[in-house]
RNA sequence: UGGGAAGUAGCCAAGUGGUUAAGGCACGGGUUUUUGAUACCUGCAUCCGAAGGUUCGAGUCCUUCCUUCCCAGCCA
């Protein structure tokens, strides 16, 4: 990771540094909090959002609660706090003994409603949904006073109570702030406190059937919990009024702050909740840890390390822009990770069969094969070596093109690890398919350098053909081909990249891979980086996800000479 | 068109009136290399949305304009 000592501050940094300096923190201990809705599967973009609360609470050493935002039971689930939960640990998170629930302020909430009645600054509106909307009036033209606006304290204490009872349908009425319904800040008329609703609350169950809104519970569970910066996305700006309206109310003695950042967006990425939602619902992808999918449980399937996350989010940095950052910074960070721990393998992906004429029949030699040559401590592992090989269809051509320094006749190569050879000659089948190629070796070469000092241009890796196992490989690519999904038709189905995802059923990799689990990092040599599928893979059916593919400017040269 | 925000390179992003406008990604050139990977070296904004103005001096201050984003849930 890079110095974290000489990365200037960001703005929310500079606020905290600022308060710090100023004695504004009680205690000097800042508190955040990262408050999730558990309506849903956390994704790339929630990843910003944890890293900014968690990092900032560890770097000012303070504290970072975890609080579900759970107000509207009908979209919430017990499953989605798990997942939560489990995606913040995996990231290396931990809130410790701090695990709220806005539903645990219920009680509190329903006390200050109550004194907001008793005061007057707050009443019971029976205006239906539709009508409630009139009223409002528009961006541009200011709104009107609802008739029930000057209801009488006692009327509005009964009504309330009534509500809270289970009186009334949903629909019926509504706890309001009288605030000002000519606002220009159209959260500010008169916004909804409490409405009916009668659903099953994950925690709650069926205690409640009046559920408080979010400008009035967040800001108070701020409160409550003794938050000092409470930081969330930009579309929150026009309701800081009503955060500050709400932590003014008499009584609440501890005042927290709003501060709002951009949301992360990644080009070529889908982070809408109803967009993924159709695409696990439609079965374009195979479920919410789909490997191609934004979620952190996605991600993470797919191979991604949390420190390559983490490094990613800290290099996009915090400010009020809304851009949209390059998949490829993503993709450097995940390769950059991965490069220093990944441990190496070979995996021939499109074989064809490699014979060295002149190496013993039945002969199987063991190569000392490096786990990783960025990290001498990685040990090493043992590969054979026999007489009938497998390498990459694509480390051989018949006709080489300029530039091209592979296997061709009469070249030599060497065979990382083990030998120098030089093809002598191919088979073919009857439809000129190259099915075999023919070269010989040179036994002083062993272990890859000659006694001579010769260079060669090319490596290639391998695996002995008999003594290698099969291994289905998924070559994961971006799920839209376009950077912006969708802008061009409208419809970000049309953008969808029909080979986001190819399977090579019959992929030959040397044995070692065998001892590889969902959650170790790999890289086959030359192809990119790798992950055993946590879903489907097992000791008789083995199963890597490509989490990366490796930079390749080979391919680029082929594409520049228009190959 | 009301209100709230934001505009510095292809993409992020420092910069808070005073040398030739940090850094990263991407991209280009090169060196090393038993991964055409990695590593390393090197290039890449006479210019800060635009136009005026203040000043000895402006990306930084002022004025006007332009562009983009957010807000009219009994969602968060």
């Amino acid at each position: 990771m890079e110095n974290k000592e000489e990365r200037p501050l960001n703005f929310i940094e500079k606020i905290i540094e600022d308060d710090l300096k100023a004695g504004r923190v009680p205690n000097d201990t800042i508190v955040t909090r990262f408050p999730p809705e558990p309506n849903g599967y956390l994704h790339i973009g929630h990843i910003k959002s944890i890293c900014i609360n968690f990092g900032l609470a560890e770097k000012y050493n303070g504290i970072c609660h975890l609080r579900l935002d759970d107000t509207n039971p009908e979209k919430e689930d017990q499953e989605y706090i798990d997942s939560i939960k489990s995606d913040i640990h995996w990231l290396g998170f931990d809130w410790g003994k701090h695990e709220y629930y806005a539903s645990d302020y219920y009680d509190q909430l329903y006390q200050i409603a109550l004194k907001l009645i008793k005061e007057g600054k707050a009443y019971v509106d029976s205006l239906s949904a539709e009508q409630m909307k009139e009223y409002r009036g528009t961006l541009t033209e200011p709104g009107k006073d609802s008739p029930d606006r000057n209801r009488p304290i006692e009327e509005n204490l009964d009504l309330f109570e009534r509500m809270k009872n289970g009186e009334f349908p949903e629909g019926t009425y509504t706890l309001r702030a009288k605030i000002d319904m000519k606002s220009p800040n159209i959260n500010m008329r008169d916004p909804a406190l409490y409405r009916i609703k009668y659903a099953d609350h994950p925690r709650t169950g069926k205690k409640w059937c009046i559920y408080p809104m979010y400008d009035f519970t967040h800001p108070i569970s701020d409160a409550i919990e003794g938050i000092t910066h409470s930081i969330c996305t930009l579309e929150f700006e026009d309701h800081r009024p009503a955060y500050d309206w709400a932590t003014s109310i008499d009584g609440i003695d501890h005042t927290p702050h709003q501060y709002e950042f951009a949301r992360l967006n990644i080009n070529y990425l889908l982070m809408s909740k109803r967009k993924l939602l159709y695409l696990v619902k439609n079965n374009l992808v195979s479920g919410w840890d789909d490997p191609r999918m934004p979620t952190v449980s996605g991600i993470r399937r797919r191979g991604y390390s949390p420190e390559a996350m983490k490094d990613f989010v800290s290099r996009v940095g915090v400010a009020k822009v809304e851009g949209v950052v390059d998949y490829s910074l993503m993709e450097f960070c995940v390769r950059e990770d991965l490069n220093k721990r990944a441990k190496r393998l070979m995996a021939v992906l499109d074989p064809v069969k490699l014979i060295i004429d002149n190496y013993p029949e039945g002969k199987i030699e063991y190569f000392e094969a490096e786990n990783n040559p960025e990290d001498p401590e990685a040990g090493t592992h043992k590969v054979a070596f026999t007489r009938e090989l497998y390498i990459e269809r694509e480390d051989f051509m018949e006709n080489p093109v300029k530039g091209y320094h592979r296997l061709y006749i009469g070249n030599e190569v060497r065979l990382k690890h083990a030998y120098y050879v030089t093809a002598t000659s191919v088979e073919k089948d009857t439809e000129g398919n190259i099915t075999a190629i023919h070269a010989t070796y040179d036994p002083e070469s062993k272990g890859g350098t000659t006694p001579d000092g010769r260079k060669v241009k090319g490596t290639s890796h391998w695996v002995s053909a008999s003594e290698c196992i099969s291994a289905e490989v998924r070559q994961y690519d971006k799920l839209f081909k376009a950077e912006n999904p969708g802008a061009a038709t409208g419809n970000y189905l049309d953008d969808l990249n029909p080979d986001s995802l190819i399977i090579i059923r019959d992929a030959k990799i040397e044995k070692e891979a065998a001892t590889a689990k969902p959650g170790d990092y790999l890289q086959f040599i030359r192809n990119g980086y790798y992950m055993a599928d946590s879903r489907d893979s097992s000791p008789e059916h083995l199963v890597f996800n490509r989490t990366v593919t490796l930079k390749d400017s080979w391919s680029k040269m082929k594409q520049k000479m228009g190959l």
